[in-house]
DNA sequence: CGGGGTTTTTGATCCAGATCACATAGTGCG
DNA sequence: CGCACTATGTGATCTGGATCAAAAACCCCG
């Protein structure tokens, strides 16, 4: 049923279900990607044909570094974190980014024939198309403008991961912690009149994870903005009362 | 006559030059790259015609990060090293890493048609083919089982670069010096009864960037080596002497 | 071959963040 | 609603590597 393709992860995870959706639903929403914008109407014929609409609940792992990978997903709806572990006495994890709506995920192990090079677990209830990974390449090699923009998908991701090198030689952990709340607060937050409140999906865990640093740092580094007025604390929301003063710092 | 790409760095570089070749030649020096291997005669024609063969001296920029992205690099011989940098009064590079014999380079830049992200410096002699962006585009176009496997170069870069973060984050500065020995030694040295010799296209202060530290700590984790009987270091020349050492400070 | 400039090594000092411990707050289940 | 467990915040201490300074080694040019 699954050719020579490994069962994707999806058909056996307890947090995650396969529903069954219209053709011409799924064809509108692939048409909403905006990476997929302007192409072939049969490139979205025949992607949504090969398409699955997948549930994932939040907390859910969508696929596990090394892991093999059989399928390509397509975000429609929520938030994942794609992160590395390391396992032992101090095991722990370092995010290396959150993606959202319209994002891709897993064409890079796919591409390559090789085993997931990361994690990927759901933060919010998600809804992603998974398409697997011969059917894609089938249709990418059929239309070329339709490959063209997926592998703009590594080539950003690259360049995002350069970024985070970048950062995490050359900025302090304070500057990192600016840095991720400011773009938290512009993918999740919104504008009031005291500041941009956020309810972040991260915990204050992943936060740190993000940030390359350790629990206690990242709650240091907000202590300290909530001191001088940056940053308003209550419980799990964030509010940025001064979003100039906190870009400066990053 | 470049169309309405920028002209590519090569054409001004001080260190660089252009070398006219028979088509031949380009063909077969094509046809040594690894990744491209088994792919059409007429996608090696096409690439073939597209090519330029360049120059490069040791110490010269191929491109800078920020710099538009004009064409897309294949190494043909030598090494280059890829960067980020940052400026101001402490003003330093990070390595991402060095790129050798067969490797593709510029081609993320070129996908999304931005500036490039990051610097590319020649470490010894180089000679590349350089295809502009639009011609390699076409290539591609005509020849999708080429794209791919132009691509997967995108989707390894990205799992290098996973790697990176996880040994900046993970790992202490030690263990990336020893890894870091290492990989050089499998790619630049030769076995001797010693042990593996090898003299470092990169300086000790490249070294120390390619590890996320600083030249200092980087002297020290060789002296300790050193004193543990470990390496042995002769000037520039550095010999394993017990290579399963070194590994297990990984 | 010598001198000037650059690179590298070594020593001393400092500090950013890790780690450990513990208290407090929050959450989910019975 | 209470209890057990997990997440988070705070305090104290430690340490790995940065930084600064200076000496030594190396390299290139005249």
């Amino acid at each position: 049923m699954y050719g020579e393709n490994a069962p994707p992860s999806w058909a056996r995870l307890p947090g995650a279900r396969c529903r069954a959706v219209e053709h011409l639903t799924k064809l509108e929403g692939l048409k909403e990607f905006e990476l997929l914008e302007g192409l072939d109407e049969g490139f979205f014929q025949a992607l949504a044909i090969s398409a699955e609409v997948l549930e994932l609940g939040a907390g859910t792992a969508l696929y596990r570094e090394g892991e093999p990978s059989g399928a390509v997903y397509f975000m429609h709806e929520g938030r994942v974190k794609l992160y590395r572990s390391i396992g032992g006495p101090k095991a722990r994890d370092q995010i290396l980014g959150v993606v959202g709506d319209g994002s891709v995920l897993g064409l890079g192990a796919a591409l390559e024939g090789r085993t997931q090079s990361q994690g990927a677990t759901a933060l919010t209830d998600c809804v992603l198309y998974a398409v697997f990974r011969d059917d894609l390449f089938d249709v990418m090699g059929r239309f070329p403008a339709g490959a063209v923009r997926l592998n703009r998908v590594l080539a950003a991701r690259a360049r995002e991961l350069e970024d985070l090198v970048g950062d995490l030689v050359f900025r302090s952990a304070p500057q990192r912690v600016a840095r991720m709340l400011l773009n938290l607060a512009t993918e999740e937050g919104r504008v009031t009149k005291r500041g941009v409140v956020f309810e972040p999906s991260l915990s204050r865990q992943e936060m740190a994870e993000a940030t390359g640093i350790s629990r206690e740092a990242l709650s240091r580094a907000l202590s300290r903005l909530a001191q001088e007025d940056i940053l308003d604390l209550d419980g799990k929301t964030i509010t940025i009362l001064k979003p100039a003063e906190l870009r400066s710092r990053t």
